[in-house]
DNA sequence: CTAAAATTTTAGACGTGTCTAAAAAATAGT
DNA sequence: ACTATTTTTTAGACACGTCTAAAATTTTAG
């Protein structure tokens, strides 16, 4: 899939990313007001949008029927996705910033244009497959390195244990609080109950005893050991 | 001098940094024709921008007596050129870009907002004085350095000898050129002879023999040894 | 000193991306 | 099946940054 040299502004670039966003997590048609919620604008604004990246061949979209990338559109979306998780681990590896700093850089230059650049930084950080909270990251082509076995801790059973492989990174506050709880990538975490009542989790970790609620294990994934 | 948090669009940065080039490099108040030729604008687009940036104070301006920054326009200039040498300092250090190479793309990069970012860009990149080119990098304060002593080829005598400081980083192809000729910063310069009736420099650099043009001479900087 | 030339500003327009309010279509409830 | 409600689109507006064409001002030159 060849990128196309016309280049988008940063407020298409922002749609295609959220659009690519909600098409992985939730079903494969995107609704207007869904899509309006997400980039904190209205639903008008967001059918203007619709109408000209429909124009670019970047989305399939039929009136009322929702939205979702073409190959194009997808092609661009993950290359916008790997340079913001690039430079995420850049921030974080090279210039100390804590993960809970990066999200707001990394949304300003994941717009920067120039394949190049991307290609050396990617090199330059030694080809991370993931970024700090563990999201996969794309190469050139768009192409995901075969990802680990990820599951949500709320989706594990009692006695379930394994290894902190990615946590979500929309809030800074939770991922403070995770940084408060000495939580990281790679902790060793056992399930020890599931309080049936509230939903709850007791989870060991490096030898302490934490309790989560079910909102924010099901924001935290492990790799399962085969047990 | 404090930097207001109110931001800037890109546009605006950029007609600032234009302003504050000319104003370094020519006389000290700017006419509307000359930053339109700056911008590659009309000069109504620039009598409109002329009056944004003057109701935000960042400007003195007049009609028809042309404009200059005031020293809130002058800081954010300053943070911008910061900015950008910084950023060019990282792609050819760190990603082993050419000096040619990294105009375009740092004219991108030294719009992110983020004065944690830059700080911590200069800390990694060890406190440099001078990007790539040899231009001096001003401190977070918008404060430089004492600048070593730098003057242009051309207005050295017959016989004088220097190190080279600094190249005019316009035009990539003037940087190619000095590549192909070995040119560096760094380099150790004679001035041989100069050929009075066309203007144009006979140097010896490294052993070898160069003629420059007066144009070119007027492009390189040096630092003359006193002798 | 005044007329011609150059520069600069104003007026009115356009494309982008946003909004509000109103209309149209789809969905849900009875 | 037919309203009522929700969702989505359209219509019209506005701020931004740009443009062209015309008017105003300054500069130059005779």
């Amino acid at each position: 899939m060849q990128l196309e040299k016309r280049q988008l502004s940063q407020s298409e670039e922002n749609y295609i990313k959220a659009i690519y966003a909600l098409s992985e997590t939730c079903e494969d048609t995107i609704s207007t007001n869904l899509l309006a919620e997400r980039m904190s604008t209205k639903a008008s604004s967001v059918t203007d949008m619709l109408k000209k990246l429909t124009d670019k061949e970047l989305l399939t979209y039929q009136k009322y029927q929702g939205c979702g990338l073409t190959p194009k559109g997808r092609a661009i979306a993950l290359s916008i996705v790997r340079k913001h998780r690039l430079w995420e681990v850049f921030l974080v590896d090279k210039l100390q910033f804590g993960w809970d700093e990066v999200h707001e850089i990394a949304e300003q230059l994941e717009h920067i244009q120039s394949t190049q650049l991307t290609n050396r930084l990617e090199a330059f950080l030694g080809y991370p497959k993931v970024d700090p909270h563990g999201d996969p990251i794309p190469n050139d082509e768009g192409v995901f390195d075969t990802p680990a076995v990820r599951v949500s801790l709320a989706s594990c059973e009692t006695g379930s244990k394994g290894i902190v492989m990615g946590v979500d990174d929309g809030s800074p506050e939770f991922l403070q609080y995770l940084n408060k709880i000495d939580l990281k990538l790679g902790s060793e975490i056992e399930i020890l109950e599931k309080l049936s009542f509230d939903g709850s989790l007791l989870i060991a970790m490096e030898k302490r005893t934490i309790q989560f609620s079910h909102v924010v294990a099901a924001r935290i994934f492990i790799q399962p050991y085969q047990s």
